[in-house]
DNA sequence: CTTGCTTACGAGACTCGTAATAATT
DNA sequence: AATTATTACGAGTCTCGTAAGCAAG
């Protein structure tokens, strides 16, 4: 076998990571400089500086300026972009596995999710998580679903706590846990207080208390009552569960919430109706980006939240 | 949606591309530093000390030294390898992102291949190639088909031509292409030399001048007689075509060869009979890397090997 | 006694922050 | 006037190669 006659040296002799992070901050920075220069800490005539030795060693422009501001990336930029994002991404996973071998009880954990697990799904994980690592700062970022995968997929969160419908719509890998239960709620005194089974006509015969359509919740209903071609009359629709039991209490309609949003409600002047099989199966799961390194801590939480999930490991 | 609270500054604040360059050559070369030190056109103190500086910032042992040799990766290191490798790909990809944006005519291309398709696949594409592009060097690295994929695997080399019958079996990204027939070649004079349709008892008969159990061809002859339950009787194995034909030509026995090294062959005192019928469909294909960037005049490569194909784009 | 990793040291290069500059809103 | 990118410059740091050390086969 002939190899090794041209065994080319250094890949780039100059590009260096920190370039490549600022390069990455510019764009997470919505292309100002001086607020990456903050980020990272540094001054801004470094960060420019920076830029510009980058481009001076591809040999190409990476981004579109004019005068005193940055317009955008090129078309290179943009692929230079990316390919800086994986790697440092790699570097990442470098720093994680030292971390974890060194047997470290510091680190941090982002965790972004929706009220609904916030407020439920993860408050009891969380709890016994905190007090079992003391050293790991947890960050719980709230936003509403349609924006969790972009937070995970620029690695700007490290995992995902969501509801999921179906899988394969992102380019994350999804952990499918626990299926979500969804209950009718109604006052005490409501006609359908004491029906045995209800179906969506049933339901859609009285107001109701929607979830915000931006939820897999509110999407999910929305969907059904498409799909059986039914009209219902909204009267209110809210982000999350707990405004809505408070206004379902009120009497101004009844609603359907996940289950787990519901815990002692029948002894507060709410009956309680489960309703999962009008829907389609929904699931409590957990995503994160494929290649990521999971450190012992991390894959320790999301069992906590989907037990006996295989966490596929890196190498 | 409460984000960019805690953005972490810089990744790592003192491990360089470089270092981890020389992390993987020392792998590349067997664990031995001077040799890497040589590759990379550095001192071996310099290689030494980068590692160690490397191992001081991750707070871990990477090396398994014993006094002046170098014994292995540990298991962090060779974690971290695997994701230095990763990287490193990446650092590649940009300067090939930056040097095809610079619609620069220069550039290198290693192709890893066996001897029939060096010889007799790829002969007519190199030339062609070559001519158009003066700039490109070309690198033909030939071994044997069981080693094509690791080269790939580690960047070696840029893309493999081979000969593949089912897919999936390495982590390769396969492009096939034309089909490979495979004739029976005889002497003029052989009893099969007029004969209509053989069968693989018909071949067995005779005296066989075999292909080396490593190459494809081989490994598929030697299945297809397994399976059959035939038992043939090799006089010779040779590794290549070119020897094959030669020996068939003096009378030692019969064989089955890949068409394509096959010419003009009727003339010079051989019968070829077409036998691709007989073995399990296989192709031409060109492997390589998934998430390598493809600079143009690779991807044109590729369509001269495989016409027609569709080569994936990175971003 | 050769091979091969490690340590020591000094010259040279490079990075980075401050300050000044210029252009835009 | 305030914001923002770029240029200039000097102090401090770091890198790298040569040379010496030392253990092993």
């Amino acid at each position: 076998m002939i190899a090794n006659c041209y065994v080319e040296s250094f890949i780039l002799n100059r590009m260096t990571l920190k370039q490549l992070s600022i390069l990455r901050e510019i764009a997470r920075q919505r292309l100002v400089m001086s607020s990456a220069a903050a980020v990272l800490y540094t001054s801004q005539p470094g960060i420019s500086r920076q830029i510009h030795l980058l481009e001076e060693e591809l040999g190409v422009v990476l981004l579109r300026r004019r005068r005193n501001r940055v317009l955008g990336f090129t078309d290179v930029g943009k692929s230079v972009l990316g390919s800086a994002q994986r790697l440092l991404f790699e570097a990442e996973n470098i720093k994680l596995m030292a971390q974890d071998a060194r047997e470290e009880q510091v680190g941090k954990l982002s965790v972004v999710t929706t009220h609904l697990h916030a407020r439920y799904t993860l408050a009891q994980p969380i709890a016994e998580f905190a007090q079992r690592h003391p050293g790991i700062q947890l960050h719980l970022l709230q936003t509403d679903a349609g924006s969790i995968a972009k937070l995970v997929e620029s690695g700007e969160a490290d995992i995902a706590v969501s509801t999921e419908r179906e899988r394969g719509s992102s380019s994350l890998l999804v952990l499918p846990g626990p299926p979500l239960r969804r209950s009718l709620i109604v006052p005490r005194a409501h006609p359908l207080a004491h029906a045995r089974r209800v179906t969506l006509k049933d339901i859609a015969r009285y107001p109701l208390v929607g979830y915000n359509p931006a939820s897999r919740s509110g999407e999910l209903m929305a969907d059904a009552l498409r799909a059986h071609g039914i009209d219902a009359q909204f009267v209110l629709s809210a982000s999350d569960a707990d405004v809505i039991k408070t206004y379902v209490l009120q009497g101004l309609g009844i609603a359907i919430v996940p289950s787990i949003a519901l815990e002692a409600e029948t002894a507060k002047g709410l009956r309680v109706i489960d309703v999962t099989h009008l829907f389609p199966k929904s699931v409590i799961a957990v995503s994160l980006r494929p290649g990521v390194y999971v450190r012992a801590f991390v894959r320790e939480f999301i069992e906590m939240v989907v037990p006996g999930v295989k966490v596929p490991v890196l190498e």
